[in-house]
DNA sequence: CTGAAAGCGCTTACAG
DNA sequence: CTGAAAGCGCTTACAG
């Protein structure tokens, strides 16, 4: 069974592809097609299953109505939560979204880049890994849309939205203080990019404004890649070489492996010893105790996202960039 | 900046666009291009950035190099994970995976199918609903490669790949039952899928082979898309009115939810209330005590998928259909 | 060893 | 009210 075309419609129909292709494109009116035509081509289209070859149009118009959506990791929960949600949202806009993930690999984020830009999405939607800035810009040189999420690269203009990662960072320590904690750990990463810096810069600042001493030896840096196993044991080495009384991990996956290795230890986590994780998982609830996190609002996060992008692919004017920074919150369990 | 295209390669290097595309596609030894002009050809496609264009390579040559995978739940971490591992080990062989969620949903699987169809996806991985058993025999008539995982369909006559569902159920209960369990419960949804149904039948009949009479009130199914609260409203009831002594969770979040009305009811899991969930997941092993699981071996299932839908990608002979049934493991915790 | 030309399936400016 | 024709950027059978 051969897939129908357009003109195989028009034959049927007795009429030219030109009508037909007005008629599926809803210009029917606009160009003043008889009822009576309209009505007999839709017919023939429904009984015959034709769909219009999304290629060949995209080829013609040079838009796809796809847009691509760039995270680092689709088995991180905080990045599939958010895929589903900007899916759902484009989806009944009429908007696909494909996705990809990075793995924090430059390599691989101008790979996709330009497999999307080969494949003339419409617009991007890009969890950006540093390093990809002049691939960015050449897309913005371009006219299309980006929309940058959960993390900013100083060095692009354009529109961003993504959590106060300072601030939440700031707040989660300054609960620790208030329930007098004074040896502080920060577990985070070493990768190099803006949220993770945020995270950092509030703790220490956090720790400054309340008259603590901030020390290098409290931060435990762990290795992107790493295995968990190895990250298990530097965190195992931090909570029993210094007299801590509490941790705030700067990632969901992070406090998971952090506590595994309480776990490990036999330590408890309670009156003198408490954690805090950025970013919720369902781990955290179940726990035992419970452990509290700092949630990012993923709803209003993927509805502004969507917001930022329909608007730019429906008016072609290029829009004032935005940066917008939504609060996150501390669910204290 | 104009994107480039074949034709401004062609004229900057003089020659016609027929050898430049012979160059690009690998085939000037095979026309016999001469070493000279392959070099002078290549040096300039590479200091212009020349990326050919996908979207009319799809349209003369009817393939796109993209495999569509559609699964049921990108934010569930079973498909999260897989749908990593697939895009993996694609992207080595130079496939791109665009995947999207049906959530269950016949009509949103018909329309990813149809969107699929029309952008000329190469071949499907399919984590299928029931319902669309036309729409991919659609598929297979028009000799696209189609490989079925995690849930088969028993009226579609192609690849399946999944875990021995009815085994696992199975076993869980044995298990149960070794340790002196006699009123075991069953947690499980309503959505009629084999997967389901071969977890339910594996515990009725391991239930059966024990001489242990099957009661209809030890099994709870949950109404797919409800509310969580619900569900664990339902869980609560059921683990009040029964004296159950051990439950199997048929699915992942079946069993957080579960937990979680454990743990409002304040009820310990120990010896005299085992548990063990369908699919793993990072809470069950941090739970205090631990969560004993079936996993189902994700590397394996992702790593034949590729391999079969490969396979079929490179022979245009059709092959065998194959079902791959891989036994999974209870971990017992 | 290389090129002119047809054609993939659409959209749209232009003509009538 | 409707259609013929150009063109989007490629690939490839054919010719030389």
């Amino acid at each position: 069974m051969k897939t129908l075309s357009i003109k195989d419609i028009a034959v049927k129909a007795g009429v030219s592809i030109t009508t037909v292709s007005f008629i599926i494109n809803g210009k029917a009116k606009e160009k003043s097609i008889s009822e009576a035509v309209i009505k007999k081509v839709e017919e023939i289209i429904k009984e015959s299953g034709y769909k219009p070859n999304q290629i060949a149009r995209s080829l013609r118009t040079g838009n796809s109505n796809i847009i691509g959506l760039i995270i680092e990791d689709i088995s991180n929960s905080f990045f599939s939560r958010i895929a589903r949600l900007i899916e759902d949202k484009a989806y009944k806009k009429g908007y696909k979204i494909i996705y990809s993930s990075t793995e924090n690999d430059v390599e691989k984020a101008k790979d996709l880049i330009n497999m999307f830009k080969s494949r003339k999405v419409d617009g991007y939607i890009i969890s950006p890994t540093k390093g990809i800035e002049e691939d960015i810009n050449a897309l913005l040189a371009d006219n299309k849309p980006v929309i940058l999420f959960d993390r900013n690269l100083s060095d692009v203009e354009t529109h961003y939205v993504g959590a106060d990662h300072f601030k939440a960072s700031y707040k989660s320590i300054e609960s620790f203080i208030k329930d007098g904690k004074r040896k502080i750990a920060l577990v985070t990463t070493d990768i190099d990019v803006e949220q993770i810096v945020e995270r950092f810069d509030g703790y220490k600042q956090a720790l400054i404004d309340h008259q603590i001493t901030y020390s290098d030896e409290l931060v435990l840096k762990i290795h992107f890649n790493q295995d968990e196993t190895e990250s298990i044991e530097e965190m195992k080495n931090l909570f029993l070489s210094k007299e801590i009384d509490a941790v705030l991990f700067a990632t969901n996956y992070l406090a998971i492996s952090g506590l595994k290795a309480l776990k490990q230890l036999n330590k408890q986590i309670g009156d003198d010893f408490s954690v805090i994780a950025y970013d919720d998982h369902e781990v955290f609830e179940l726990h035992t105790p419970s452990i509290s996190a700092v949630q990012q609002p993923l709803e209003e996060i993927a509805e502004t996202v969507i917001q930022l992008i329909l608007n730019q692919l429906s008016s072609k004017a290029k829009a004032e960039n935005q940066k917008v920074i939504i609060p996150a919150k501390l669910i204290e369990r």
